[in-house]
DNA sequence: CGTTTTTGACCCGCGC
DNA sequence: GCGCGGGTCAAAAACG
């Protein structure tokens, strides 16, 4: 069912990552919603009908009934009006089959065309043979074929304008990221460190973890690294390429070779997944895929310092703990988890569950997901590990947004708590206005930036014009940051249309937070922050833009429309269909 | 029947 | 050394 309810988003959702969708102008047009709509096989949905037209009372549809235009008559089509039952039916025995429009739904809307001729009407009414009205009826099939069959051609056109801007938009994208990424470490790293670090990288070390690997959800491979990459950390990837992911995943690690910048230069190695000490060279890959982790976390590298085991270990273990309101077990974040256990952790009633991220064997991303003791609506999603493997538009944005927090974290030194003092100075200088938002904390077994997205905005935040909306597709990084009430803003003012799920998880949100009180901005806001996290839509927009803005992502949503995962909106269950391991 | 979830056991690090 | 708590494993159960 949950399956069911993500694909139903996943339309909208592969190319909301630009942010172009959740603009009024582009959702404004009527040919966009259809897009949507066929995509979605609604029957009938493709027509310019509103959901307000489709369900008036029989007076207003009886006033739109002098029309002519038949396209306007299927706008006003009242499928529920009592009198049409009664009337003579042909039972046309087809379907058309491209877009899933069912027999019933043509006869409906055949029905409705007819009853809403003047002369069709006394047609029917009159008693006219079966077989004029059997050739009317033909017309108008051929009629509404030829209009689907435009409608189809239609939508071809904007899917390809679509994809065209997608792919200007990750060039202009990749850019600026990477410039931004220049840019930060350039002040925000003390030049030894960062000389000392570049120094690690140039030696090339197989057996070194470089630092701020970890996090680094960058590509899985870097240019020279990628044959062994791709006969080792991806092998699934032939099974199921995401081809238009993979290139532009292809063309960043290109371009981030020349930029200069050190984080993508990291080689991503399977073998060195657990860490530092290269002994993971060894360990074998259980029947699902993964690699076990049973080595010792911190066993001491031979060849390392005792400081630098510290600091990368810490690294290792830095983590991305996100802080959302949900109804919902698990928020969608458009990755396939599955869950390896469950625990109750001392001083919570609530347990808390372990999963890994299977789109690709030997993934060493996991993620625990617990509610908060404190507030139970309040769910707590850490991420922790790198991906290795081509993600999804909306996978992607979440990975870059934790890559990004982690990246901000991990950018001071590690090796101390002036380190983490650091990361926070750099948490307040790189997000000036989202203190509220994003901590980081020194106190936790490891370092963690943790993203609150369940603290309600001011009136005067809510006010806050959408120009500043720092969204990846319109507006600059350097902008506002991304609060999650503006991302609300954009998302509940654009004409975003929800999908099935979250508009559930709003409605259920709204009543359960209210609890009897008239509705304030704060329960609106809070409803549509679990409207937020239960959708992968707005999950990937908030992911963007925190990557925008923090600038250390190293990747950027793939908006190409041919997205290669059908599944990509994730599911709240954990299920996921396409993956597949190894017998065992 | 293959895949996913559940759940008790086990491992490891850490503090005492 | 021991106990505790976090994290993971893997066999069994559940699911589709």
């Amino acid at each position: 069912m949950d399956k069911g309810l993500g694909r139903g988003a996943l339309s909208l959702n592969s190319t909301d990552q630009l942010g172009f969708l959740s603009s009024p102008t582009f959702l404004s047009s009527n040919s966009l919603k259809r897009k949507h709509s066929m995509d979605t096989n609604h029957n009938f949905d493709h027509f310019p009908m509103t959901l307000n037209n489709s369900c008036r009372g029989e007076e207003s549809a009886e006033a739109d009934r002098s029309a002519g235009d038949k396209r306007v008559i299927m706008d006003e089509m009242d499928f529920f009006s009592e009198d049409k039952k009664n009337r003579n039916e042909p039972d046309l025995n087809f379907k058309v089959p491209s877009l899933g429009i069912k027999k019933e739904d043509v006869n409906t809307g055949l029905h409705l065309l007819t009853a809403n001729t003047g002369s069709d009407q006394s047609m029917v009414d009159d008693g006219v043979s079966p077989n004029a009205q059997d050739k009317e009826n033909k017309n108008e099939l051929a009629a509404m074929q030829g209009e689907l069959g435009r409608m189809n051609e239609e939508n071809q056109k904007l899917k390809g304008m679509l994809s065209q801007m997608t792919n200007n938009f990750n060039t202009l994208q990749m850019h600026l990221i990477t410039l931004m990424q220049q840019r930060n470490q350039r002040e925000a790293s003390p030049p030894d460190r960062e000389i000392g670090e570049e120094k690690k990288h140039e030696n090339g070390s197989s057996s070194s973890m470089v630092p701020r690997q970890f996090m680094d959800l960058g590509p899985a491979a870097t240019a020279d690294t990628e044959p062994s990459h791709s006969s080792s950390g991806s092998g699934n990837r032939s099974a199921s390429p995401p081809n238009a992911a993979e290139a532009v995943s292809r063309d960043y690690r290109l371009q981030n070779t020349t930029s200069g910048s050190h984080k993508e230069l990291v080689p991503f190695d399977t073998s060195r997944l657990g860490g530092p000490e290269g002994r993971e060279y060894t360990r074998p890959v259980s029947p699902e895929g993964w690699i076990p982790n049973k080595s010792p976390k911190l066993a001491p590298a031979p060849s390392k310092s005792s400081a630098e085991q510290v600091q990368e270990a810490t690294m290792r273990k830095a983590r991305v703990s996100v802080r959302a309101r949900s109804e919902a077990p698990m928020i969608t974040d458009g990755c396939q988890w599955r869950k390896y256990g469950q625990k109750m952790a001392k001083g919570n009633p609530c347990p808390r569950a372990y999963y890994r991220c299977t789109m690709a064997t030997g993934c060493p991303v996991r993620k625990q997901v617990q509610r908060c003791a404190d507030d139970r609506t309040i769910l707590i999603t850490t991420y922790e590990g790198n991906h290795n493997h081509p993600l999804p538009p909306a996978a992607m944005a979440m990975a870059s947004t934790t890559s990004a927090a982690a990246s901000m974290l991990l950018s001071g030194s590690m090796s101390s708590t002036d380190g983490l003092m650091n990361s926070n100075f750099l948490a307040r200088t790189i997000l000036p206005c989202s203190s509220s938002m994003a901590t980081i904390s020194a106190s936790a077994p490891f370092p963690t930036v943790t993203l609150d997205l369940t603290h309600t905005p001011s009136p005067l935040q809510f006010q806050r014009p959408q120009a500043q909306f720092p969204f990846p597709g319109g507006a600059t990084p350097f902008g506002a940051p991304p609060q999650p009430q503006s991302l609300f803003n954009q998302s509940k003012f654009s004409g975003l249309q929800m999908s099935p799920d979250m508009e559930a998880a709003a409605q259920f949100a709204i009543p359960k937070q209210q609890s009897g009180t008239p509705q304030t901005l704060a329960d609106t806001v809070s409803a549509a922050t679990a409207a937020i996290t239960a959708d992968p839509n707005f999950t990937a927009a908030l992911a963007a833009a925190i990557t925008s803005i923090i600038g250390g992502g190293h990747q950027q949503p793939n908006n190409s429309s041919s997205n290669g995962n059908p599944s990509n909106s994730g599911n709240a269950n954990g299920k996921h269909g396409g993956s597949s391991f190894p017998a065992s």
